[in-house]
Formats: structure tokens, C-alpha cells, sequence
DNA sequence: CATGAATGAGTCTTCATTCAT
DNA sequence: CATGAATGAAGACTCATTCAT
């Protein structure tokens, strides 16, 4: 064991330092609207030498999905507290809410939640904990009649991550964040 | 009077016919998935130089600009016609799904379409005349309770972007089109 | 004899006016501090095509050149007036101040007054013009005592344009003109 | 601490060697007559990488008030030697004529000396060093009458470098600097 | 003579990635 | 492991000049 154990990560004390301070400086330029990550000048920001990022993070979407793997945990967390929710369609509205709000925080990690393929396998084992938790939702729900016969978990996350966009696309913020989400939970019921 | 005084456009025949050749090729490499629309690489697969393709487009957003005209006159066309429809929702629903159509066969007409500024004002006028079109079916269809009463054309117009997003991140090409886009027609009637 | 007979220039009169035209925008930017004189850009501004203002002017020299002509008329006018001065001193004084100011006003006039070598045969006449009514006021001056006997008329025209550069070269304007003109004309007495 | 401890300067070995490789082309390029300083080609004839010239000197005139640096280090050890001259008049001579040759060796040093904007906050801090140095002299001549009274330091160096033009803009090298040279230091004694 | 579209060599600049220190 | 200098391919854009119309 390491002399301080820390997140279980087998890193040497600066190794971790470093790691930390390059993934801090990447979320600060993304807040700031830069979402290029130029792996150069984040090493420059961070202090650190290129080399040092490009061993952590092989290549700048390595990068982003280190920035998306904690709003993951966040969203995971969530995810289970909604599955415990008794209305399963209440659960879904809110975790939808969750996911759409911390998709527009972190543009970075809406990229991450809507892609097709991953580089990481954790990722992709993070995603199939999503999946699998809006899927039990969704059959809870559809119980109920509440839901829709034709929609899957993976479709549901691809729908929320196109709602963030058309949200983004706008001049005014986050403005109709409610409005569009209230018109994809709608239509995510069965046609009447 | 020029001797085939062609499409209108006060271009000589040899500058209309490189403008032409230009799009034609900028066309084909979007088909092949390149969307960076490289202005010197276009210039050398159409055979013309570079301060041709620079005059014609000064930059890359002109070219895709462009591009995506012929793709809003088609959608005029399509919303004049459904403004036509005895039925205000029909002729929505017609349209939205033509429209999706086309953002789905042409990335750069999608993105120009959910564009919040655009560099020539003939595009901002033809988007401006499309919402127009939009809007006067959402009020028609409003009177008979169809349509809920938060949502705008514009709205309507990058929920449908954020719908081709949707479509487009899945892995199976366009074939959940159509559920998603009945989602989102689904989701535009007043809540229950 | 031509229609007009304008100034002795075998042109046909629109030829005329173009070319005069073509003079006046580069004279105007000139005046705008853009001494970069690029043809195509002066063809826009005139309202010519380019290969009009190539054919007039074959390269930017030869309208550098043009543009001083009448400067360099105006120049030989005050030498002659100031040939006729009893007080030869006095008259090579005026006839200094009067060159600095005008190449000060025009950048152009005052790099054709210095340069060694010449495009045109009529700007190395009317140089050479100058540099005689200037040696026959060194001359006349000389037997008073009241100039170096190292010093001939070109080099008075370079050292006038040395001190034009060190004018120019100040961040306050011409303000320094008349103190630099004076540490010329007294340095070009014999030295005590 | 370094191994070889160079020259003080904070560079690895081989960036030193990399960086003294750019400004020895650079002078060669100048001495050849090229003053486009060319990054681009100074990098291809300097062996290196153009990212290694643009890494050094991120645009020309950081590159020409480098190669000026040094000369203006030899300008200054005269200045500082003229200082300690008895006869004022005497140091002021000689540091002009200094000078004035270094000007004449060096155009790109010339422009730098003349300029009235610099890039780099030492290259201002040299040259008003050198203003300094200069406004002591004119002051202790001027004591013995030796000196006009409306002329200040930074007039002498544009002065100076107004020389320097003039004597290159003749066809026979420097073969008349030192009338030139001469000329300038008898008007700057007060106007009979 | 006039036009102005076309040309394309030339220039500047960025940045992902490697590797010597 | 960390560093950051070096690399150089790649891309954007300009502009003097030509020549078909």
C-alpha cells in the first residue's frame, strides 16, 4: 500500500499532485468557454511540463473523459437515488433534470454521455450503469402507462443530449432549459 | 445581355462555372465525412487556385453558407406548401419531418440551421421566412388546442436540430429518425 | 493635335481620365499613411480594372514615380525663383525649406528625391535639373565663404532627405522640422 | 547549477546553441542585403525547425531587436567611455561617430535606434541609457557654449540616424559619412 | 483600350507529438 | 517520472501579375 493510500490510485504523491492540477486546469478552461484542451497549454497553466500531461492523458479525449468520469459519479448517485424513487415516472423527470443540468455545466461531459464509443472501458462501464438504471425506470414506468412502448435507455440519454444541444444553440443561455426538457419528458409518453 | 444570360447571377460564364465546380466539390467531400471544408484542398480538387475559391467564399462559413442556400430554398418551398394544409398540425408535422430529412443528408445545412448568427443576411432572411412559416402553423394549430402555448418557432426550429443530433449520435445511422422525431412532435402538444 | 489637347500626352481622353484617376486614389492613400500602394487595391478604389492600372503603370515604381512628377515640378519652379535671389545663402535656405515641407507632405516624393537610380528617364531630367539649380547657389554662396567647399548638390539633396527621415522618425509630427532644418543649414557652413 | 554555466543566460545547452544558430543567419541574411528577415527561410538555412525560431522570437522585430542587442551593448561601453572624456564636445564626437558606423554596418540596428516604439522593455531601457548618456554630454558642452540650445538628446540620435540615410542612400557606399558626420556636428554647435 | 477573374507561389503561423536532458 | 525544447506537417491567407473576354 502507498504511504497515504489515497483514491487507491497506484501514483506516486507528485504523480497524483500533477494529475490533479493538469484535470483542475482543464475544467477551468472549459468554464471558460475554451473547449480546444490544447494538451500545450494546459501543461503551461498547470506548470507542469507537456510530457507530464501527454503521460496522464494520451491524447486530449483520454483527457475529456477523465473531466466527465466524477459528473458520472454525480449522475450515478443520482441515478440510484431516483431508483428508489416510488414514482418511477417522477424518478425519471428528475434525474432527466439532473442530467441536463450538469450536461449544460460541462459541455465536455454531454460529449462524453452521447457518444457512441469511448476510449476508456470505464466509461463505458459508468454508461451502462446509466443505461441500466433509466431502463428500469423506464419499464417501472411503463407499468403505469406512463412511457412510451418504443424508446430505450440509450435512446432517452441520445434525446437528452440532443435537448442540450438545441438549449446551448440559443442566444439566451439556459434560458428554455425547462421548457425543452418539459417537451421531451411529454413526448417521451405514449402518443395519444 | 449575356449570350446564355443563365441562372441570373451577374457572373461571367467561366466565374460561374468555378463557383459551380467549387460547391460541387466542397459537396462531395462532406458526403465523404470530411466537413473540415479545407479551402486549399477544395481548390486543388477542383482544379481552380486557391485566391479563386478566396474570392468566391472568403471564408470557410461563406462556403458552407452556400452550400446549404439551395438546401433552404427546398425547405421554403416545402414550408409553403405546408402552410397550404387545411390541417395546421398535419402541415407541421409534414414539414418538421421533411425538414429533419434534410438536416440528417446534410450536417453543414444542419448546423447552419440551428446557427444563432449568420454571416450573409440572404440566409438570416431565408431562416427568418422559414420561422415566419413555423410560426403561422403553430398559431393555427394552437386554436384547436393542438400545441402548447410556451414554444416559438425558433424553439421549434433548434428542438429539431437537437432532434438530428440525437439521430445522427446514434450508431445505426437514421434509423431511429423517426421515433425521435414523433417524440418531439409528441412533446409539442400542451402537457396533459 | 488631339481633341483637347490636354497636357501633350498622346492619350485618347477616357485613357486620360482613367490614368488621372488611378493618380488621385494613389495620391489619397498615400495620404491615409498606407504607402503600400497595391495596385489591385488603388484599381478598386479608382473604379478601373487592374490590367487598366498595369497598363498605365507597369509596376508600383512607375507610379511612385508619376505621383512625384508634379512634386518635382513645383520643386523646380522654387529653384528657379530662388536661382534668381541676389542672396544666393537666403535663396538656397528658401529653396531647403520649401523641399523638406513637401517631403514631408508626400513620403513618396521624398524616397524618389533620394534614390540613386530611377525608372524613368524624365525623373532623372528633372533631378538633375534640381541638383543644377542647387550647385549654382553652392557655387554663388562659396565665393561669400558662407559654404563648405566639401559638399556638392547631391549630397545636399540626400543630407535634406536625412534630415526629412529624422523628422519623420519623431512621434510629435513635423514639430522638430524647423530646429532640424537649421542644424543642416548651419552645418553646411564652413565648419569654424 | 549548469554544467558549463554559459553566459548567464537561462537556456538548456542545445536551445542556446539553436537560438545563436537563428541570429547568426539572421546577421548573414542582413549582411547579404536581405532585410525581410524571413522566419521561415532563416529557419531552413539555420538547420532547425520554424517552430524553433518562432519559440525564440515570436515575430520579426523581436527577432531584429535581438540582433541589436548586442550592438547597442557595444554603443553603450562607448557611451559610458565618452562620459568619462574631459573635452565633452571631444566625447560627444567620437560617440557619434561610433555611432554612426555601427548604424552603417548595421541597418536593422539602425531602425531599432530610430524607432519610437520598441517591442522589448530592454531595448527601450537601452536606448534611454543612451539618451542619458548623450544629455549629459550636450549638458557639460553646452556649459562651454559648444552646443545650440533646442536640441535634446533623442534629437541627436533621430539626427544621427538621419545621417546614417542619407549617407546610404548614395551610390559609393560609405565613402561620405565622415562629411556627413561632419556636417551634422557643425550644425549642432549654436548658429552664428 | 478596358476589364476583372484567375492564378499560385509565397508567407506567416499554429500545435500535436516526440525525445534528449 | 518530469521537463520543455524541438519538430515540421499542415493550414490560412495575400497579392503581384497574367490573360481571356
Amino acid at each position: 500500500m502507498t504511504p497515504k493510500a489515497e483514491q487507491g490510485t497506484g501514483l506516486r504523491a507528485d504523480a497524483a499532485r500533477n494529475r490533479a492540477r493538469v484535470l483542475q486546469v482543464a475544467r477551468e478552461q472549459l468554464a471558460l468557454g475554451d473547449d480546444s484542451l490544447q494538451l500545450n497549454a494546459i501543461a503551461r497553466l498547470a506548470g507542469v511540463g507537456v510530457g507530464t500531461v501527454y503521460r496522464h492523458f494520451p491524447n486530449r479525449h483520454a483527457l475529456r473523459e477523465a473531466l466527465s468520469a466524477e459528473r458520472f459519479q454525480e449522475l450515478l448517485a443520482e441515478a440510484r437515488a431516483a431508483a428508489d424513487d416510488e414514482d418511477a415516472l417522477a424518478g425519471l423527470h428528475r434525474l432527466l433534470r439532473f442530467a441536463l443540468d450538469r450536461a449544460l455545466h460541462d459541455p465536455g461531459f454531454a460529449a462524453v454521455l452521447e457518444s457512441a464509443s469511448d476510449a476508456e472501458a470505464r466509461t463505458s462501464a459508468m454508461k451502462a450503469e446509466y443505461d441500466r438504471a433509466v431502463a428500469e425506470l423506464l419499464d417501472r414506468a411503463r407499468c403505469t402507462g406512463a412511457i412510451r412502448h418504443d424508446i430505450a435507455a440509450d435512446d432517452v440519454r441520445r434525446l437528452l443530449c440532443g435537448i442540450e444541444h438545441a438549449v446551448r444553440s440559443g442566444a439566451d443561455g439556459s434560458a428554455r432549459a425547462g421548457v425543452y426538457l418539459g417537451v421531451l419528458l411529454e413526448g417521451l409518453r405514449p402518443p395519444r
